[in-house]
RNA sequence: GUGGCCAUAGCUCAGCUGGUAGAGCGCCUGACUGUGGAUCAGGUGGUCGUGGGUUCGAAUCCCACUGGCCACCCCA
């Protein structure tokens, strides 16, 4: 094979495409009813936006991004994440201007180079969610509209995790807490968290190898300020009234630098290793590290692929995109009462398909069949010639002649009684 | 970046201890000269992932590379 795929990229195509259309109409939908407006950011960026945003000591920033430099000599990276280009457009626009709070959503390709498995892509797909607002009531909007969106889709096996992990205020605090704890067990620990005790004591929390030591560690809770106290009490409050379901989890701790407070994660309980399918949180500083005003935000992203594997899981079926109504067969030189039949259907907004191979009527009706056509119409020599067309019942069998003139009423009619 | 498993026709796979490729499905054609889905018959289709090595001879053994899957790491 000549040309292939790059590593960790897909084709998407055929009935596989109705699972993306499926997920795309519903967030779209679902933003309609919330207010949310689309947002489309280009792909490329100044690698700078991400160092700064995410964090320089990420691995999302420290191994995962495709950068690379331009004819200008400019750095650029193929986005790995959806925020910090939302925030960069917000503040480059000047969109303070047009008011609070504003409510975005995106859907797109995201990059990462990474070892690709089970919904794990170096091109994936995120749908995202963006509300630039202080309150808890914003918090729990975002989470709302992550569980609307899985649950408009059809999906039902999954869980909402949650946790906050304060803020500058508080998290200093905590963290000697947490690193006066770990030094007690540092010989227990594996190397990975040996190495992020000095580096990004948070991550110990959600190690998978020593989860006992760290369920026994100190919870965040007991080390916020009033403010932080106050905001996750509240939002707790508020997802109750809006009947979410959530599970709290103290080791819940995300990778990217720009969270405060609040953070989120929903997982699928039929997944395997990658299992969050939606995850997110708040973001207070970010608008301003990135040379903004004081916006306090927060926001979500689901990952397209992980969505549509849960969906397979769970049986989900989406919707059929394309449904093809009428095949046109046709035989002999009979192209112009055809072409004004197809037109005259269509403008009915009924699919046509007409034959263009030129193939004997028995093949043209394989085709009609294959293509799953639920009407087709025999229109030969023979019949034009007294004006007349057949029209066959794929399901049925059966099989009319109608006089051309009748033919649009008699299959919209036809089609309606399917 | 690390580890395990894997790579034969469009798809799913068989091919035992080396003797130079097969099935099912699909696709095309015909039986049915202008009528789909069933059946039957025929046909199409592969430099056996790539490169090298061992051998008289490699799809089969060895090495490297590439790619895939799964897991780690990390994340959606």
């Amino acid at each position: 094979m000549k040309y292939t795929r790059i590593k960790g990229t897909v084709d998407i195509y055929g009935d596989e495409m109705d699972y993306w259309l499926a997920i795309e109409n519903a967030t779209r939908q679902v933003a309609n009813l919330f207010g949310y407006s689309e947002i489309r950011t280009p792909i490329i960026e100044p690698t700078e936006l991400f160092v700064r945003s995410v964090g320089q000591e990420t691995d999302m920033v420290q191994k995962e991004m495709y950068t690379f430099t331009d004819r200008g000599g400019r750095s650029i990276t193929l986005r790995p994440e959806g925020t910090a280009p939302v925030v960069r457009a917000f503040i480059e626009n000047s969109m303070i201007n047009l008011g609070f709070p504003q409510r975005f959503f995106y859907i797109g390709p995201m990059f990462r180079y990474e070892r690709p498995q089970k919904g794990r892509q170096r091109q994936f797909h995120q749908v995202g969610f963006e509300l630039l607002g202080p309150s808890p009531t914003a918090d729990a909007e975002i989470i709302h509209i992550a569980v609307r969106i899985l649950k408009e889709i059809g999906l039902s096996k999954f869980k909402v995790v949650i946790n906050s992990i304060g803020c500058d205020k508080c998290r200093p605090r905590y963290k000697e807490a947490l690193k006066e704890y770990y030094s007690h067990h540092l010989d227990e620990v594996c190397d990975d968290c040996k190495r992020r005790y000095s580096t990004n004591i948070l991550r110990l929390l959600d190690c998978k190898v020593d989860v006992e030591i760290a369920k026994a560690a100190p919870k965040s809770v007991d080390y916020f300020c009033d403010e932080c106290r106050e905001h996750y009490t509240r939002l707790k409050d508020l997802l109750k009234l809006l009947d979410i379901d959530f599970e709290e989890d103290h080791r819940l701790v995300r990778g990217l630098d720009y969270y405060n407070r609040t953070v989120f994660e929903i997982r699928h309980e039929l997944l395997g290793a990658q299992d969050a399918i939606a995850g997110g949180g708040r973001y207070d500083k970010l608008v301003e590290e990135l040379g903004g005003p004081h916006v306090p935000a927060l926001g979500f992203a689901m990952g397209m692929e992980r969505i549509i594997l849960a969906m397979k899981e769970e049986g989900v079926k989406p919707p059929e995109a394309l449904q093809h109504q009428v095949f046109i067969a046709h035989v002999g030189d009979v192209m112009e009462p055809v072409f004004r039949l197809a037109e005259d259907l269509r403008r009915e907004g009924i699919t046509v398909d007409v034959e263009v191979m030129e193939r004997s009527l028995r093949a043209q009706l394989k085709h009609a069949d294959r293509i799953g056509a639920r009407i087709v119409v025999i229109a030969g020599e023979n019949e034009l010639s007294r004006d007349v067309v057949v029209v066959r019942d794929m399901e049925s069998g059966e099989q009319s002649e109608v006089d051309l003139g009748f033919a649009v009423d008699f299959i919209i009619d036809k089609l309606k009684k399917m």
